[in-house]
DNA sequence: TCGATTTTGGACTATATAGTCCAAAATTGC
DNA sequence: GCAATTTTGGACTATATAGTCCAAAATCGA
């Protein structure tokens, strides 16, 4: 070989993802990236491709670095209600706090990228999915403690406890405020009460039969 | 006076509105909005000031059009758990039926817009703010009917209703499955079950007390 | 030391962008 | 019909952008 790297790939991926998430995909230039990394153009180019791969590689690289954060907060030693309730606190906390109040990457990733995106949109699914095994795990280890009717339908509850937090999140992101996301946050872990947790089996699922047009003007020829 | 315009602008800002909705507001470009709107750009910033101005009225737009549409879906002579779910449905049939899939504006906004844009972002809480205020009083309703407990703390549940609907559409922008949404669906209607919604005035409220520094990383010295 | 190989800085390109400007067109009151 | 007034199309500007390219620098094996 020749001439070594100068940067450290890895640490050059965090920064980059800090300013995607910090600032949004098309918010974010290459010279923002070069300043955030340190690198010049054509390292970035020779490591990552384009400024769209830097973007799916962040994303990955976000999940990484967050899953074993929550896995890890729900692994306390706590009921699965504290350690939720504790982590729903750190959310806030953050939140109220002022400059970390980015909303979650992921998220902004889902709410920004256009929908014709499909392998930018599957990374940000396999990240929501990841988060939702986690607390899935968490759940089911919960229920095995007896904390949990041993019908409650811990999938179910993941998923409702990922679109949860996203709401939360989001949500703060406009409306930074701690008497809102508390009801918020108090209001998610009342469902998580053990007598909310028991499957219902003659509740009717979701879905097939709505017939009412209400919500948002769904028409418009797909804007290119 | 002399010369009428040409173009009627409440059909303009609504084209426009459904341009930034699709696409965001950073990869909205002005060509974009003159072929969205028919205007020519003289007209455009005649009428709207500027692209900031008119993402700031679309908001407003967005808001107007959408707030009756909630309000009269929560006003069905249904009782309020199933307005709400029949409401939920419709969200759901919009995402997964594929076209539709924007998302709801004000939290794509929330999303992308920088957080140090006070102006835009405060029109998006308010958007918000109203949301909650037609769940909130809907659920006034529903406990004048004796739907929920007397106690019921309508404001939190409306809260946690905003939220909750702007995760399930966030989330579904990611992963437009009908299994995942449903569950998140079902999970959420559970928290207006009777026994729910019965205030709990010994459990402690949300804030101030906590610890461990979990989530994702909170640093990064405000990239600007 | 030298040739091969890789990295690096930054100049460069082609394009897209938000916003400005003005002459021509359209309409009004008279 | 005419002067006054407003709208309109689109040319124009200045800048920012993603991405390319290459000569110089740095390192390695021999």
């Amino acid at each position: 070989m020749a001439r070594p790297r100068e940067f450290d790939a890895e640490f050059a991926l965090d920064r980059a993802m800090e300013v995607f998430w910090a600032k949004g995909y098309e918010a974010t230039s290459l010279d923002d990236l070069c300043e955030a990394t340190g690198l010049s153009r054509s390292s970035l180019y020779a490591t990552f491709g384009s400024k769209r791969n830097l973007l799916l590689q962040s994303v990955d690289r976000y999940v990484e670095r967050r899953t074993p954060n929550i896995a890890a907060a729900l692994a306390r030693p706590l009921p699965i209600r504290d350690a939720i309730s504790a982590l729903l606190g750190e959310f806030i906390d953050q939140i109220v706090s002022g400059p970390g109040r980015r909303g979650c990457f992921l998220g902004n990733c889902a709410a920004e990228l256009p929908r014709h995106d499909r392998a930018a949109l599957a990374r940000v699914r396999q990240g929501l999915t990841r988060t939702e095994g986690t607390f899935r795990e968490a759940l089911v280890r919960a229920r095995a403690r007896g904390e949990l009717a041993p019908s409650a339908d811990v999938a179910a509850l993941a998923r409702f406890l990922t679109a949860g937090f996203q709401g939360l999140r989001l949500v703060g992101k406009a409306n930074p405020d701690r008497a809102v996301l508390g009801d918020i946050a108090k209001t998610l872990l009342r469902c998580l009460e053990e007598r909310n947790c028991r499957r219902n089996p003659h509740k009717r699922e979701f879905g097939h039969d709505h017939q009412t047009s209400t919500a948002c003007t769904p028409p418009e020829s797909e804007a290119a």
